[in-house]
DNA sequence: AGGCTAAATAAACATCGTTCAGTTTCATTA
DNA sequence: TAATGAAACTGAACGATGTTTATTTAGCCT
């Protein structure tokens, strides 16, 4: 229990004022908090505020409204879903295996963060933010920019696949925005439905992928997942 | 304007009480304009039972809660949703054509209906209902039927594929989970980010569903899509 | 006509996000 | 050290939400 324990854990019960940069992290850290227990429901300014021993309305004082707060759990997820990112795109040498780890544990991250999952892709709220794709100039406002940046890393990595003659040609952009939507198809019907009697996550997910991937135009070896023999 | 007239326009206007049947026929009625207009949000029951000129407590005499209106507009949906299915595999002959055209005219009817949409496949209010799927018995208190149905048809078109050595061999219906997850994802990508710059959103369906099919192993004709013929 | 059932009401409760005017604390000056 | 002024916070309210309860009333059947 309480293995890394939470930044409002460590602060000596200020029981009053705090200054603004401290009372802004502490704010985020109980919101994560309240987020990662009981889903987007559970935030509410209110239990924020009691959570905090602090008046609801001193929250307005840090953050213009609560969306600013789910933002900046939003753009903290992200973050972390690019560091998982790349940690599996540093394992494989051959770029097939690269694209496919990448795949691999961009549907695992998501599965294993559900509530956040749901904020970041399945909620209109960074939709405004995400729209700046092809125009990274002054886009700091939010800090939307590692989204941007998976996603340019996706075409890129397309783009290589297809310079090397792995996959069959095509527009490096649209083919990103199929996979992408492919792996966000799974998990998020895997999070929205978890009582549907879906069939073994494993493999659904490495299914998955190899679907995508041979539907990229990828010759695959016959079997991929050797932990998985039974499958024909 | 006000074609298709709604049933509570026909309703001369009662003023008073109505009997059971009409009254929550009513009410799904003016719920279902209401949600089409703004959405998930713009449904209260304070403004339903405005609209209704009536009390809001009224409501509460033909429906256990807001949830309950919702699932009842979530059905209508579904419902019509199989009967584009069904319409579009009734046009081409070949099996791997029906299935790419169902494909196809799944992914636009999400797109064409957004709201509504996001309300039956992307809000987990319908998850309890999706769970029976392989123990259809007496599931009719919900008439979430259709859903099973619809899914039940991708099960069967799949195996049928199978079996005629048209794709690779494999779990019918694990190879129909990825399937559906597939379209799912780009239907609620484009539907939660439409502010997102896609590419064009044609070709993305049609390279959508060509990597579906590649995927499952099918040896596809060269190029399908003989009205997009710039394509590589 | 009278009575019973069922539809609808009135009024409240418990929430929620948010605003605003005022009060307190604290650090930095004079 | 004492005053000042900005910054953090409070108290109280507003409007909105979903929902419940007790009560009234309209309309059909006998």
């Amino acid at each position: 229990m309480q293995k890394n324990a939470a930044l409002v854990d460590r602060i000596p019960l200020p029981r009053q004022r705090l200054p603004a940069t401290l009372r802004r992290a502490q704010i985020i850290d109980v919101a994560k908090q309240l987020f990662a227990d009981g889903g987007l429901a559970a935030i509410s300014m209110r239990a924020l505020a009691a959570k905090l021993a602090i008046t609801p309305a001193a929250i307005y004082q840090h953050f213009a409204d609560k969306e600013a707060i789910l933002v900046h759990i939003a753009t903290a997820y992200f973050e972390n879903f690019m560091v998982a990112l790349n940690l599996a795109k540093a394992g494989p040498e051959a770029p097939l295996d690269k694209f496919q780890a990448a795949m691999k544990t961009a549907i695992e991250f998501g599965l294993a963060h559900p509530i956040e999952y749901r904020l970041v892709f399945m909620t209109p709220i960074l939709d405004g933010a995400m729209a700046h794709r092809h125009r990274p100039g002054q886009s700091e406002d939010i800090k939307i920019s590692s989204g941007i940046e998976a996603f340019g890393t996706l075409i890129a990595a397309i783009r290589e696949l297809i310079d090397a003659g792995l996959i069959d040609p095509g527009d490096p952009d649209q083919l990103a925005e199929n996979v992408w939507a492919a792996c966000h198809g799974l998990i998020s019907l895997l999070v929205t439905h978890p009582s549907f009697p879906f069939t073994d996550q494993k493999r659904l997910i490495a299914g998955h992928v190899r679907i995508m991937v041979q539907g990229l135009g990828a010759k695959l070896p016959p079997v991929l997942w050797a932990d998985h023999p039974e499958i024909p």
